[in-house]
DNA sequence: ACTAATATTTTGATTATCAAAGTAATTAGT
DNA sequence: ACTAATTACTTTGATAATCAAAATATTAGT
C-alpha cells in the first residue's frame, strides 16, 4: 500500500472510532443519558413514519430477532418505543416511537447533519461528487465481498 | 441539508455498518472463528512490534483498565496474547501477541489494505488528496467537539 | 382437523462494559 | 527508614448486547 493509502487507512480507522466516541459523549451530555449507542441506532431503525415490523427492524440492524426483542423490551421500559400487535395478522408486531423516542430521533439526525456538513465544508460540488464516488467504490467492494 | 449531503450521510451510515458486518463474516469464514470484532481490534492495538503496556492499550482502545484486563484474560486463554511483567517496574504489564496472534494481525491488516485500495481505485493522486482533505475535515470536527 | 410455516419471545451462554474495591509495587515526605 | 500517597493492574458485581436454540402463538395448506 502507498504511504498515502496507509495514511488514509489510519485516518479512516481514527475517524471511525472517534465518531462512536463522540456520539457516546453527546448522549451522556443530553437528556437521553439512559441510552447506549446501540439503542439509539435501534431507535433510528424503528424510524419516524413507517410502522416497521420487528423482523424488518432486526434485518435492518443485522441482528437476530431474539436480540431485537430484548432491546425492544428495554426501549419500551425506558419509554422510547412501543409495540403494536397487528390486527391483520396477530403474529406480527409493528414497532413505533413514543414522543420521547421521536425527540431522540431528531436529535440524532441533527448530529449527523452537522457531521456531514463539516465533512464536506470547503468542497465544491464537483469535489463532493468525487467523495461520493469513493464511497460508492467502497460500498461496491463491501457488497461484492458479502 | 442538501440532497447530496443527505445521500452522502446515508452512504456513510451504510458503509459504516457494512464494514463491521463484512469484518465479522470474514472472521467467521477464517480459522479465527473464536474471536469477536472487538477482540480483533484489541489484537490490533496490542500490535506487532512495540510491547505496549496495559494502560497504553486501554487508552488506545478507549476502555477502562478493567475492561481491558478482562478481554486480555480471554485472549490469553484463547492463545492470541501474552502478558509480560516488566523487570524494571513490576507493576507494569507489557502485552504481546503470540504466533497465532501475529497471524491474525496480518490477516486483518490485509483486509484493511484491500478495503482502502478499493475505496481509492479509479482516483488519481489529486483526487485521493481531496478525499484525504475531507477526512481531515471530519477529524477536525470530531476533535473540536470532544 | 392436522401439519407446515411464520413471527416473535424466552432462555442460557458468552462478551463487553463500567465503577468501585482490592492487590501489589513504587515513590515521596518527613 | 517508615509511613503515606500514588501508580498499574486485576477482580467483582451489575447491566447491555449478542447468538443459537427452544418455546409460544398465529396463520396457511391440504
Amino acid at each position: 500500500m502507498t504511504p498515502q493509502g496507509q495514511r488514509i487507512n489510519d485516518k479512516l480507522v481514527a475517524v471511525y472510532n472517534d465518531i462512536i466516541r463522540l456520539e457516546e459523549s453527546e448522549i451522556k451530555k443530553s437528556e437521553f443519558k439512559d441510552l447506549s449507542i446501540k439503542e439509539i441506532h435501534t431507535i433510528n431503525a424503528i424510524g419516524m413514519y413507517h410502522r416497521n415490523t420487528s423482523s424488518e427492524v432486526a434485518q435492518a440492524l443485522n441482528v437476530t430477532p431474539g436480540t431485537l426483542s430484548v432491546s425492544i423490551n428495554n426501549l419500551v421500559r425506558k419509554g422510547y418505543a412501543e409495540r403494536l400487535r397487528s390486527d391483520d395478522d396477530r403474529r406480527i408486531i409493528h414497532l413505533g416511537l413514543t414522543r420521547k423516542g421521536r425527540l431522540m430521533y431528531r436529535m440524532h439526525q441533527s448530529f449527523h447533519r452537522q457531521m456531514v456538513q463539516s465533512f464536506l465544508k470547503d468542497l465544491n460540488a464537483q469535489e463532493v461528487s468525487l467523495v461520493e464516488k469513493a464511497l460508492d467504490n467502497l460500498q461496491y467492494f463491501l457488497d461484492e465481498h458479502s
